[in-house]
DNA sequence: CCGCATCCGGGGCGATACTG
DNA sequence: CAGTATCGCCCCGGATGCGG
């Protein structure tokens, strides 16, 4: 029952700032209550493959006297607050992203960590046509995208009438999403059904 | 002379962007670098209060085994994947801002930490009128803030010829610039000179 | 002085075991 | 399932030392 006192004590907005999330795995927690929504202790301890239990529990607690989680009926929730969090999450993950190209084979993957990245980095190159769907199956459970009118959104599970489905590892799918392997020179990653849909999404090189 | 091992090691571009960036201090040091320049051992220390030097010597050498830092005989830089880091400073100044108001008395606070959220916060709602100066006096060393032609930049040290000078408490003199508090119930804040230069760049309510 | 390296005490962190 | 308990280890913070 320890107050916490680790704080840099600078009139500072930044440090204000990481004195809240500043701590070893609190924003990663924050990703994937934002990725997840509302979830259960044991779904955060999935998504965070190393933490320790009491950590988990720390930092719970940690972030909910700051406001930034809160619990309702046995889930954890993003406050307003803790949602504002997600530019942060983004510059972060923009900045990290060249950082991918040097990930080992000891790397955890887990297919919903795509989302944010996807999310930025697909767009609907064809919005006059009809949506489409196009299925992912990668890491711990398959992804579905979702273009249309415009938009594209990334969802978790699988689609019910994927108009194509791409196979293989995530460190493979995502250069090749990302437009900077072309699928052909991707190793282990496969596609069926229509191509269309790739070209549709991945941004022109 | 161990080696860095503390990684998430996920293959997520969050993860691997907070495996180099997630350390205790180091965004800290990469604030000073950005807000300072090219800088000294000595004075990084002086902009970081409270930190241990064997830290920020093993800080500094992580950053630069990460290309974030470089050394040009004897200064500390930034090299271009360090500036990079920018939008998430500003990012994470943004989030923690909020958090000022509840700052204590035992804070630090060295005037130069306000250059980044002045530069987002104030505006020239006037840019046909012609260039002005206000200069701060407030924290460790004087701070001006120099407007025009729609512009506004914040300098180190004081103007020549200010046309107007604000002095008190970087606590107080904050609010009143964020447009928050009234200049008139701003304890221990006092402005000489043209008062204009204020309602210029002070965000309208 | 400046730029660290070394030493030391305390606590954050990581892994495992345990419990209501 | 949702944590708590315990125990090393190593990181962090503070002080001091030391070569250039």
């Amino acid at each position: 029952m320890l107050f916490r006192v680790r704080t840099y004590g600078q009139y500072c907005a930044m440090a204000k700032g990481l004195d809240v999330i500043g701590d070893r795995w609190t924003l990663l927690i924050v990703r994937e209550l934002l990725l997840s929504g509302p979830s259960r202790y044991s779904q955060l301890q999935n998504g965070l493959p190393g933490i320790a239990s009491n950590l988990l529990a720390d930092r719970l607690r940690d972030l909910e006297t700051a406001g930034v989680v809160a619990r309702a009926n046995g889930d954890v929730v993003l406050t307003e607050r803790g949602r504002a969090l997600e530019p942060v999450m983004r510059a972060i993950g923009r900045w990290g992203a060249p950082l991918l190209a040097r990930a080992t084979s000891a790397d955890v993957f887990q297919s919903h960590w795509l989302a944010l990245p996807l999310g930025e980095l697909l767009t609907d190159h064809t919005p006059a046509k009809p949506p489409q769907t196009l299925e992912l199956r990668t890491g711990d459970e398959p992804l579905t995208v979702v273009v249309g009118r415009g938009v594209v959104r990334i969802r978790p599970g699988r689609a019910t009438e994927p108009d194509a489905v791409m196979t293989g590892p995530g460190q493979h799918i995502l250069p090749v999403l990302a437009g900077r392997v072309p699928l052909a020179k991707a190793h282990g990653v496969r596609v069926t059904g229509d191509r269309g849909v790739l070209r549709r999404v991945v941004p022109r090189a």
